[in-house]
DNA sequence: CCGACCTGTAATGTTTTTATTACAGGTGCA
DNA sequence: TGCACCTGTAATAAAAACATTACAGGTCGG
């Protein structure tokens, strides 16, 4: 992982708003408009958060149709670990590329 | 450590900049001037950089006196590990203060 | 005294991020 | 048909981060 994706992904979770989103989903997937109830806050606002946090891998969504037919967008998190000290910024500066 | 202070730290790494700040001050004790030409920065702007990765612990720097008398601002690289994973995003979410 | 270094910051402008409001459209049910 | 849900996004405003320029002041050596 070079030093633009590294800050890329630092970036999505350094966020107060964004960490509580994963605390929140952890252990629970929940639909969007569940989310935004619990987390006091406008949809429109969890969506920017939610794709942030999607597009830099810590949470993904998908269409899910609820008993009653209804069409729900539930989030979940995704497994992740990210170990950050000296060595490995060194390290990701050095990387030109690659995954 | 909460849920503040957690991003706060990680909005300080997650910057390509502040990234390869800590490269070139890892190993390497360096002054503001001597950073800023090899960093190719203002000293305005690296200043900046410099305090944002100070707040946040990851180097401190102190007023040295050079051999000819001049003086001079060392920065250096602070220890520091973070394991950044779903559990830990839950427990910094759940501490209300706390060093 | 002057030139070549150094530290430190105020003022300003630009860009990005964050947040709000408002809209369009869908399903199920009484 | 109207109500209560849901998804999705465009337009806009407000706030924060980033970057530049310009200044003030210090030490040393020729």
């Amino acid at each position: 992982m070079n030093a633009v994706e590294l800050s890329g992904k630092l970036a999505a979770i350094a966020s107060p708003h964004r960490m509580r989103i994963i605390a929140m989903l952890q252990g629970e997937p929940l639909h969007v408009s569940e989310l935004a109830r619990r987390m006091e806050m406008s949809r429109a606002l969890l969506y920017m958060h939610l794709s942030k946090l999607e597009d830099a891998g810590f949470v993904t969504g998908h269409l899910e149709l609820s008993d009653d037919g209804k069409a729900l967008k539930l989030f979940e998190v995704l497994p992740f670990v990210l170990n950050i000290d000296p060595a490995m910024i060194v390290n990701a500066i050095s990387q030109q590329e690659s995954e």
